[in-house]
DNA sequence: ACCTGAACACCGTTCAAGT
DNA sequence: ACCTGAACACCGTTCAAGT
């Protein structure tokens, strides 16, 4: 159980002021376009809106995929506290129920997450080590749920990381109130339990 | 409940021979992209595989989301008609069960299917009148369903819409197998219910 | 009718030149 | 160290010219 709270997020250590203070306003800029519901992150019109130049973007983020991993940095290192959380819950039930509230609510508050845990491949060092945190933790509610009757056979850690991608899919959906994220919490954690009606 | 077997899906009515050669011509190649794991179907591209020039792929196709719904088409007057079958089921449990299989079945199918069911807006009339029937017909299995206890209170034709796009995300997320289908279906299904454990 | 492809605007990415 | 922006390749879309 590694702790993850004094990873020292969004980390630039060794930085030039200019050079620390366009980073900011590029993330800044990146996640107004995210929260505004476009996830297509153009590095030209990033590197406009923050007045630096195109190469200045490919300088701290030598790839979109590494712009989105920092910016998912800080709910990222969120979730993984409360699946740590979670894993000390006295109750089974309720560990997992937490786990998946809270990373369901970062998931469909914060776009970045999202497509960071969709991304097969991985750009920074930083995300490597919050992925690990996370499985270890999520392996540990998992199994003390399934020993509790709360989860069919066949589900694994990535069966709920899937699915609550899935269901947050269906949140950001055009159309869609923030009250539905706790009935489809309630869908999921049901559905995910030793078989009722169907097989 | 307006027959849909009889649309001439695909219609290409009045078209000179070059022209409806052309037109099938496209639609194979940007079968062959999205089934290749690629949505964007970028005009050009398609233009060039097909042997023609771009201005003609605009000709038949005035938005990409019209070239969607050409492809999609197809599936979805299966589908359509398979939800006309669940609502025709006697037993409004096989029914909604039958309803839920077929859909998720075509989603995943056909990636053509899930954009156009996801996208808010309509480019061919045949897809609003495809819509319409669709939404017909599962609004006879859904209150059905919901008499028989078989669904919570605040389920209604668009969140199944909804959640089953969310689960087909899920199994279409990297490294899923096809064997996922039928479990998140199930998850899917027992989730449905009237609550069990949440709220 | 239908098709072509040049033309223009835009975005991704690199890299030589600047401070 | 860090930044700039020109340069090149690519894609979206339109439209004048062809058959």
């Amino acid at each position: 159980m590694t702790a993850v709270s004094d990873l020292s997020v969004n980390a630039s250590p060794d930085l030039r002021s200019d050079g620390a203070r366009n980073r900011e306003r590029l993330l800044e800029v990146a996640q107004a376009h995210l929260l505004a519901g476009d996830p297509t992150l153009p590095m030209h019109v990033i590197a406009r809106e923050a007045g630096v130049g195109v190469g200045t973007v490919y300088r701290h983020f030598p790839t979109r995929q590494a712009l989105l991993e920092a910016l998912a940095a800080k709910p990222f290192a969120l979730v993984v506290q409360a699946a740590q959380a979670a894993a000390a819950e006295p109750s089974p039930a309720e560990g997992l129920r937490r786990l998946l509230a809270a990373a369901l609510e970062a998931l469909t508050t914060d776009p970045s997450l999202a497509l960071v845990l969709e991304s097969p491949e991985v750009a920074c060092l930083e995300t490597t080590q919050m992925l690990s945190g996370l499985g270890e933790a999520v392996g540990t509610v998992v199994s003390r749920a399934r020993a509790a009757g709360l989860l069919r056979d066949q589900m694994g850690p990535d069966d709920l990381r899937k699915l609550l991608l899935g269901v947050r899919h269906a949140l950001v959906l055009p159309g869609g109130s923030p009250a539905l994220r706790d009935t489809y919490l309630c869908v999921l954690l049901d559905g995910l339990r030793q078989p009722g009606l169907c097989k």
